[in-house]
Formats: C-alpha cells, sequence, structure tokens
DNA sequence: ATGGCTGCTTTGAGCAGA
C-alpha cells in the first residue's frame, strides 16, 4: 500500500496538477491539506473519474483535509472530521479507517510566529492532539499520521537551522511537541531510511528558495510499530515542487509491504 | 534590508501562509 501526503496550497488551482501525479504515482490512500475549498465546491466527480473516491473536510479561503482512495482500495470507515473534544472551527483533521489501516491525516497550525497568538493555539492543537492520538493507537495496531505538521523536527531538517533557531517551525516546544508523538511509540518513515542530505518537503516560494534548496522538512508521515515493521521505503517528491504553478509543498509518501 | 511569492477575497488591498 502507497500512502501519500500532499499540502497542495489551494485545490482549485492545483487540479491539474494533482491529477497528473495521481496518474503518474497511483497512490492508494492520498492525505491533502490547504485543500481552501468548501464542500460544495469539492470536485469529486473529477476525482472519481481518476478512480478516487473523496472524503474532505472544508471550508472557503483557509485550511481544508481530504483523503483520497484509490477505486479497488476498501472502502473508508469511522469517518472523523475533528479532535474529539477539542472545539475548533478551523478544518484541520481528516481521519478514517481504510482498508484495516487507521489514516489521521494533519493540517496542523502554522503559528505564524512565537510570540502570537496563533502559536498559542498550536501548541493547544497539537496538545489536543497528542491525547487522541495516544487513544487512537490504543484502538489501532495498524495507524498512520500523516500531514502538513508545521512542524521541522530536527536541524538536520532544517536548511540554515542558525537562521531557523528558535522560530517557528523550529522552535523546542513544537519540536518536543513532534517528540511526544514519537514517544507514543509512533515512527518517522522518513527516518527508517538512508535520505539524502538537506531532504526538504517545503520552500518558500520567495527568494529562489527552491532552486536553491533553502527548505524545511515539515510534512511528515508518522507509522505504528506494526506498520514501521512493514514499511519499505519513503521518499519525498521534489519534482512535484519544479515548473508551473507548483505548490510549495513536495508530496511524501511511503510504501508498505501487504 | 522587515521586503521578497502565491492564493484568497464582500475585486482590490490586506491577510495568511511558513
Amino acid at each position: 500500500m502507497k500512502i501519500a501526503t500532499w499540502n497542495v496550497n489551494s485545490l482549485n488551482v492545483r487540479l491539474p496538477r494533482l491529477m497528473d501525479w495521481l496518474a503518474s504515482e497511483g497512490p492508494d490512500i492520498l492525505c491533502l491539506q490547504e485543500t481552501k475549498m468548501e464542500d460544495a465546491k469539492f470536485p469529486r466527480h473529477e476525482l472519481a473519474a481518476a478512480g478516487y473516491a473523496a472524503h474532505y473536510a472544508g471550508q472557503p479561503t483557509y485550511n481544508g483535509v481530504a483523503l483520497l482512495v484509490r477505486d479497488g482500495i476498501a472502502g473508508a470507515t469511522d469517518l472523523v472530521t475533528s479532535i474529539p473534544g477539542f472545539a475548533d472551527e478551523q478544518k484541520r483533521v481528516i481521519a478514517a479507517t481504510i482498508a484495516g489501516t487507521r489514516i489521521i491525516d494533519f493540517y496542523v497550525p502554522n503559528g505564524q510566529s512565537v510570540d502570537s497568538d496563533k502559536y498559542r493555539y498550536k501548541l493547544d492543537w497539537c496538545r489536543a492532539a497528542t491525547s487522541w492520538l495516544r487513544d487512537e493507537l490504543a484502538r489501532h495496531p495498524a495507524l498512520a499520521v500523516t500531514g502538513d505538521f508545521n512542524i521541522a523536527p530536527e536541524d538536520r531538517d532544517v536548511h540554515d537551522p542558525d537562521l531557523w533557531r528558535g522560530q517557528v517551525l523550529c522552535s523546542e516546544p513544537e519540536r518536543a511537541v513532534f517528540r511526544d508523538w514519537l514517544a507514543l511509540g509512533l515512527k518517522d518513515s522518513f527516518r527508517l531510511f538512508a535520505q539524502p542530505e538537506k531532504t526538504f518537503s517545503w520552500w518558500d516560494y520567495r527568494q529562489l528558495a527552491f532552486p536553491k534548496n533553502h527548505g524545511l522538512r515539515i510534512d511528515h508521515i508518522l507509522l505504528s510499530p506494526a506498520l514501521a515493521a512493514k514499511c519499505t521505503a519513503c521518499r519525498i517528491d521534489r519534482n512535484a515542487r519544479k515548473g508551473e504553478k507548483p505548490s510549495d509543498h513536495a508530496p511524501v509518501m511511503t510504501e508498505i509491504a501487504q
């Protein structure tokens, strides 16, 4: 099973690119973030024609997440679109059980800057997520937590660690959240394998950041022990950041042996 | 050097992203 995550930064703008990518990569499950689209406008017919069933939780302008499931994979059950017990107007969560695997798709708040209210919201959100993930892991031995985490877990995930030290996406409280999630038993699938140095998943649109590889690795696929044991590969598709009208994020993909 | 892109929106300057 191939599980992927991609922050598309507007599904409306990115749909042609998404269609091409689905055709070339053929993931079984694709988790999307930043669809920026209300549910009534979701392009479910186009995706169905491309062989994907869609589940989504969107809103106008901001946020929005979706799960795409390839035809031939068992249908999604036990759909959830929020962190239980955490009141939130923002659409940042979608989870479902698909073919015996629990998939949780997160669009973690950005946080803006460490002195902002949005940073406080990010940490509150993440702490609510921690307790939910603990429950979900107890219920679902085969669990994947994917998405745009807006956290670069270590200095090696940052193009210039000194420039970013203490800044939002890299601050110690955010990194502590990431470590808390690993301490629940989740594995960072990217780090299960040897990876090229300076592999990132996001590059700013400005200042030629992509050609200079001034990026961060903030998009992740975490796996429960049972899934990690069967994981055979994880890579970031840097090619998807190239060309006309790219998202500022590249997709991350894992392979799980049956 | 506090900008620099991109996408969105009560269509056009301001917000948000990261």
